[in-house]
DNA sequence: GGGCGCATGTAATGAGTTACATGATTGA
DNA sequence: TCAATCATGTAACTCATTACATGCGCCC
């Protein structure tokens, strides 16, 4: 349900159309979630079939005449699904998985050498999606939390990752 | 393909079959992965189709007429393939995506009372997953990295979430 | 004229989960 | 005798992705 609680939360803050919104989710939240195109027009659909979401009359459609966009608005109930997800989202937890930490759990049986050239590529991707991070533009509001929260898992990661390699001198 | 490195890099320790495996990996490696029975099932399936792993005669098929086991062990193939997946899962990357940070995303709208309270619920998860993970037993090996870096890591969460909850009071 | 960005979608596929089904053993 | 643990699996379903398809507008 985060991925509709993201959509549904920024549709809430002005009107947009599919092709919009994952352009907005990909440039600057691919942190939390990196959802595809078709998955887009996908929850939309769904959203607007069990009523969160109608599409409105398109105020731009006479400006130009490419292919019509789909412009949405929060319905009533959607406003009420909205205060429930979010809700819902801020009281629980959702535990993160670490897919890297298999490779970790196996790391004894190279020779440490090895084991510390993979490792050091691993860090060069950390520190790629790091420099990323810090790059993104300051958002207004909480949204900016979201890259702050990534900055400090990042620097963690970092941190713990160094602490691994040079442990693999031993 | 983390999920076949887990399967294979325990089989490599040792002949088991698909209950115990699953029984493991739920016990003790909840954080990397969360693997059901059926996909276990199914994953060790696929694992021997495809020539990595084989059912060995069964040793212990005498002492019990339970339902019989399949004991798996890795073939040369399945050797393999798991050097080969593990130097490719230590050189890269595998992003977390945190579902909790969409709900801060929008954190702002509600007010600052209820933030506190709805976190404050979020927090006592965060520490009853802390306190399993204190409690898991010690590995040997770098198994072990796995319950430390779920520590570490909750305890920068809880760190972060502390954070957050102090300024909402601003 | 060719490629990229805008804007929408469909169809096929896959990965993983839930719910279900079976049956023997062990301990309270 | 009743519930829990051991041990396997199947069937149906959901969710999300990939690959494909369309077509206009803009810029070089």
């Amino acid at each position: 349900m985060e991925r509709e609680l993201l959509l549904l939360g920024l549709l809430r803050r002005g009107d947009t159309h599919g092709y919009q919104l994952h352009e907005f989710i990909n440039r600057y939240l691919t942190f939390c979630t990196d959802l595809k195109k078709p998955t887009a027009y996908y929850l939309l659909d769904k959203m607007a079939a069990s009523g969160w979401i109608e599409p409105t009359a398109d105020p731009t459609e006479t400006e130009s005449n490419r292919p019509p966009r789909r412009v949405y608005s929060l319905t009533p109930e959607g406003e009420e699904a909205f205060q429930r997800l979010l809700r819902e989202n801020l009281a629980g937890h959702y535990p993160a998985s670490f897919a890297g930490d298999i490779g970790l759990a196996f790391v004894d049986l190279l020779d440490p050498d090895e084991a510390r050239e993979l490792l050091n590529a691993r860090r060069a991707a950390l520190e790629a999606e790091m420099t990323q991070a810090e790059a993104a533009p300051v958002h207004t509001g909480s949204l900016q939390l979201v890259v702050e929260h990534q900055i400090r898992h990042l620097r963690a990661e970092l941190d713990w990752l160094d602490e691994v390699i040079a442990r693999l001198d031993r």
